[in-house]
DNA sequence: ATAGGTGAGTTCGGATTCAGAACCAAGTCG
DNA sequence: CGACTTGGTTCTGAATCCGAACTCACCTAT
């Protein structure tokens, strides 16, 4: 087998920002519209250092950003940027995932379609041949970025 | 280890299997096909018991499965599941955004439809309108399993 | 003016969890 | 035989996480 290793892995680097429960549970929230410390606090029951440290980083990493909504006394908001917005597709498999295989077949929430009201689906598109498939008719190739050969 | 959490929503069902590092790695290195004990670690440079743990935990959670590949020894691998397939989703989505946000436009892997070897893009479809879109339109609205409100 | 409430954090111990090394067992190879 | 491999387990000190309590600045009602 060639060898595969975790360095030049896209995975990796996004659990490097995203890679504990907490900062996830957090951008669900940031989905459903959630933007103030207080109210992503008592919604999660999170511990305020958890969260206070958790809402740092992405926003240093660029995932949210910080918005001053009142001036005095300074209040803050937290909004997902465009990059933030980008991570929907894995939140909504990670939720389609539970959905189907965790949750005994009551989803709790259903993603629509907006324009027809009907239930969504998540597939893998090619442009080429302009059709849709699954995660069967895959294969994976080195990119520009690959830095080891086999 | 602690079962947190009464899922008002799937995404936490899912972190509670999912929700460390360690466990997303491991599975990425699932889908690229590696399945033994050691081969895992020498990759991830993971500490033997946690790995132990880990693959411990994805064995009854349904994800992995260990089958017996060599009697004697009794030697054991651990495969993915259908259940374990069908995260392929999410882990693509994650990587595609680490690929569009965190590695300068390079990325390492690409992933391509296997009937024509062009990339491949990830859409959110509706079967009703016959036709693919964004985040952008999605809406959500309670499912049948829906308990709490919020 | 003062007492109380709120939003947003920080500080500080204690409980988890982790990594790293050593150890074990069962078998294979030289 | 002794060395080596796979697939673990057990131990221990170090890093990390987390919750409770505290702070600080401001607002509102009395």
């Amino acid at each position: 087998m060639k060898e595969t290793t975790a360095p030049d892995c896209s995975i990796s680097a996004s659990l490097d920002i995203l890679g504990d429960r907490w900062t996830i549970l957090i951008l669900r929230d940031a989905f459903r519209g959630v933007r103030r410390f207080e109210d992503f606090r008592r919604d999660l029951t999170i511990a305020r250092p958890v969260l206070t440290e958790r809402l740092k980083r992405l926003v240093e990493r660029g995932v949210l950003e910080r918005q001053l909504y009142c001036e005095r006394p300074p209040r803050y908001e937290y909004r997902l940027t465009e990059m933030g917005m980008a991570l929907s597709p894995a939140l909504v498999a990670l939720m389609r995932w539970g959905d189907q295989y965790l949750s005994a077949g009551d989803a709790p929430t259903v993603l629509v379609h907006d324009a027809c009201g009907h239930p969504l689906d998540q597939q893998f598109v090619c442009w080429e041949c302009d059709e849709t498939f699954t995660q069967y008719d895959i294969a994976s190739r080195p990119g520009p970025g690959a830095s080891t050969v086999s």
